[in-house]
DNA sequence: AGGCGGATGTTCT
DNA sequence: GAACATCCGCCTA
């Protein structure tokens, strides 16, 4: 069985935005199934990392999935893209991981249709991969990462070579928060959002 | 009512 | 490959 594997609360976030890399990103939709390797991921520490949306111990409505349980999906808008985050820790620690950047694997045409772009432009950055899998707000915020139309598999997964380690992006005046290295990324892969070269592809998983 | 948040895609070298 | 126009819902005032 497909479960969240980090339940018991023995791993940091940092550790399971690691971990998070590989792991099979799946969508079942009418249209059909599609997915993805995670290649990218960022941490977001709690109330206090200035950079998350709890920061300070915020609770709107819209954030209410970090004060549930691990293992949870959580999903904002961004203008007119949406970013998918894995909640992980508990009620009384609201941290998460945003999922920045997939490696297609499973269903190419249908994401294709969905993004009319082929190639890297699939799946390269947190607001293309949400377009790319149909991810719907009204349909997967709050839902369970083991079992859902949205889930991670996290069997089925790749090993990364070489886990990068780098500021997270977008996130200027955050403080000493600004420059920690909570975004991690499979080193050579070219669907890392801010790949440029993407030359070395051969390099990048184990498995 | 107004401002902020960051990602995308186009256009220009 | 860098610069910029555009996108809009949530929060705070």
């Amino acid at each position: 069985m497909n479960v969240w594997p980090y339940q018991d609360k023995s791993f940091t976030t940092e550790e399971i935005a690691q971990k998070l890399l590989g792991c099979l990103l799946v969508r079942e939709s009418p249209e059909g199934l599609c997915g993805g390797y995670i290649v990218e991921t960022e941490a977001y520490l709690g109330v206090k990392d200035q950079a998350a949306h709890v920061y300070g111990g915020r609770r709107t409505p819209r954030l209410e999935a970090f004060y549930r349980e691990g293992g949870i999906f959580y999903i904002y808008t961004l203008h007119t893209h949406l970013c998918l985050n894995v909640i992980t820790q508990s009620e009384t620690q609201p941290e998460g991981i945003l999922i920045r950047a997939l490696e297609p694997a499973i269903g190419l045409d249908i994401m294709a249709q969905r993004r009319h772009k082929t190639g890297k432009l699939l799946t390269n950055g947190p607001g293309k991969l949400t377009q790319a899998l149909g991810v719907d707000k009204a349909q997967d915020y709050g839902s369970s990462v083991g079992e859902s139309p949205l889930r991670i598999d996290f069997l089925k997964r790749k090993v990364p070579k070489l886990v990068g380690k780098a500021p997270r992006i977008g996130i200027p005046n955050k403080g000493e928060w600004t420059s920690k290295n909570l975004r991690y990324f499979v080193e050579g892969n070219p669907y890392v959002s801010d790949a440029k070269g993407a030359k070395d592809s051969s390099r990048d998983w184990i498995i």
